[in-house]
Formats: structure tokens, C-alpha cells, sequence
DNA sequence: ATGTGACTTATAGTCCGTG
DNA sequence: ACACGGACTATAAGTCACA
């Protein structure tokens, strides 16, 4: 069963989705800050991508975040996904 | 310049590295607990494998912690790497 | 108990497009 | 501005034998 898989990728796609548009940036803009393709952060965002140590790096530098900041409470989200 | 991606990469082998040691377990052991080959642990450890998101999350659920405890202090950590 | 090289299969990540 | 897909190349996953 690795529902649970999609479910933790689901949790780190609403972190991202939610500080990015906390920050009021389109996916383009955080792909250009963070040098990754549009349609990678929107795969990212979806939960249907898993993201390298480096992508999650690059991601968190670009939404100006360290990245316990972005991952944080994540485990918990994805609890509360069903 | 991707220096600073191996640079990372060693900052993330050694946070994993400390918490295993520090918790007292072997590669081996800690393979077992997060379902990882103990060669990519050793990998990880010393910087050489870009684990993905859904890896690191494994590692730190083997380690009994969270994400964001293990990937705590990395920025700092890097940047003290040269 | 660990480091390392080599290897195959799976997927990360890019680039082109469509609705 | 975003979801989604196809096709592609680069690299991660996962494992092994051996030092």
C-alpha cells in the first residue's frame, strides 16, 4: 500500500502551493526563482512528483524558506489527508 | 558552479550520520529500519546519493524523527562546509 | 561494519504543446 | 495562470560483489 506515499507528496504539494501563493507568486515565478520548470512545480504542487533533496533545496530558497520551514508540519498534514 | 550542490550533499550525509551514531545504530541497522539498502545509507551519508523526498522521508522516520528535525540546521551546516 | 564501482530499471526534470 | 499530456535526457533507486 503506498497510498501513503501519494498522501505525504500530496502534504509536501499543499506546503509548497500554500506558501507560494502566500507570497502572491504564480508557478512561473517560483520556477524562475527557484530554477525548475513550470510544470514541474505544478507536478509538485499535485503530489504527482517527488522532488530530489536538491529540488526541495531549491524549492525552499525560492520561497524564501529554509527547509524545515517547508517541511514543517508536514507529517501532520499528511495525517490528515485520508 | 555545483560545488555547492555536493556541498549540501555532505551537509545532509552528516546530519544523517550524527543522529544515526548518536542514536547508536549501524548503517546496517538503520537500512533496516527505513527499508533502505544499507549501501545507499552509506551513499547518503557521504554525500554521493541525492536522495528524493519520499527517501528522506524513510530515513527520518528510521531515525525516529521528523523531517524537518533532520533537515534542521542544514543551511548553517553547509555554509560552514567549504 | 563500511566504502566503493558497477550496473539496470525507474523516475526526476525539461520542453513542447493543448484546453 | 494553471492542469495535464507526450517525448525526451539526466539522474535517482535499488542492489551486488569485493576491498
Amino acid at each position: 500500500m503506498d497510498e501513503s506515499r501519494r498522501n505525504i507528496l500530496r502534504a509536501l504539494g499543499s506546503q509548497v502551493k500554500r506558501h507560494r501563493t502566500k507570497l502572491g507568486l504564480s508557478q512561473e515565478e517560483l520556477g524562475f526563482r527557484s530554477n525548475l520548470d513550470r510544470t514541474y512545480i505544478s507536478g509538485v504542487e499535485r503530489g504527482v512528483r517527488n522532488p530530489s533533496f536538491t529540488a526541495l533545496v531549491s524549492l525552499a530558497s525560492g520561497l524564501g524558506l529554509t527547509l524545515s520551514e517547508l517541511l514543517d508540519n508536514l507529517e501532520v498534514e499528511a495525517r490528515n489527508i485520508k
